[in-house]
DNA sequence: CCTTATTAGTAACATCTGTTACTATATGGA
DNA sequence: TCCATATAGTAACAGATGTTACTAATAAGG
């Protein structure tokens, strides 16, 4: 076998490189971790809600979340205010600064999205977007089927 | 902006998936991790070689490479011996029962891969790999620029 | 109600990982 | 030859991460 051609060690080559590429826009340039960019991108496209909540909304798990929102809020970047729905719960909400930086992050990312998106036609994104997809699926049904 | 969409998120939760997809093969069943079982590939293909020459092999830093020869020489995998040519480096070997290992896991994970893509096109598959390539090389391009 | 199970969130510990820097050896000019 | 620079490999520390288990509160069934 040769591990080259391999083709999960390629997909985990791939993900890396691209995850660095953005990466560079959000951490460096603004002290981003990876939890906490995911978490701002979604508080800023839903709006505030629990923590819980968050997790599948970012694809981390509860401590990852709980961490992160930590620091987040040590960083002036979320507030937490007790849920009156569930005295266990705290309502987590983006500050203005938070909103700001997320305005200012959005278009980069984009613009490196795009770039990297660039070299492929329509449909040739289009059926990228769609085999990810199929592809997913299948390696987490095996896991699921523990 | 939405994060589900975002194509660095997709590629993310992809890369996980396959990579939890695979190593269920050689980390629940046979206990390596990824680390140690790209060098055990890596070694079972070329043969012998430095520690330094796994490192583009396997695309692990040096360090990932030195901490996993360390558990491979003590779990009875590997064997360095001083290299002739350069009194720094050690010549690292695969064990008989590394060999072993790997023929027994090589079928297991080719099975796991072919699963895995079998439910696209010869042709998509093609068009999927060289995607991959070309967004590999934009996404390294720009951290190359440093 | 009441007791059992579940959930939200975090603490605490152990392990893993990244980074820096160090030792020993090798290489490449002046 | 000698000094500066680079390389192979690892130690040692700091910080990140995974896991377990805990507290407080809620839900669910008899």
């Amino acid at each position: 076998m040769k591990l080259q051609a391999f083709f999960p060690y390629q997909l985990a080559q791939l993900a890396e490189a691209v995850s660095r590429s953005v990466a560079s826009v959000y951490a460096d340039r603004f002290g981003l971790s990876r939890d906490e960019w995911r978490i701002l991108a979604a508080l800023a496209e839903q709006g505030q809600m629990q923590a819980s909540d968050l997790v599948p909304h970012t694809s981390l798990d509860k401590m990852q979340v709980s961490r992160a929102l930590g620091r987040m809020e040590t960083a002036g970047l979320i507030l937490r205010e007790p849920s009156p729905e569930d005295a266990r719960a705290r309502i987590v909400k983006p500050t203005t600064q938070a909103r700001r930086l997320y305005r200012k992050i959005v278009p980069m990312v984009e613009e490196r999205e795009a770039y990297l998106l660039q070299a492929l036609s329509t449909s040739e994104r289009e059926l990228l977007l769609r085999a990810m997809q199929t592809i997913r699926t299948r390696a987490m049904e095996q896991d699921a089927a523990q």
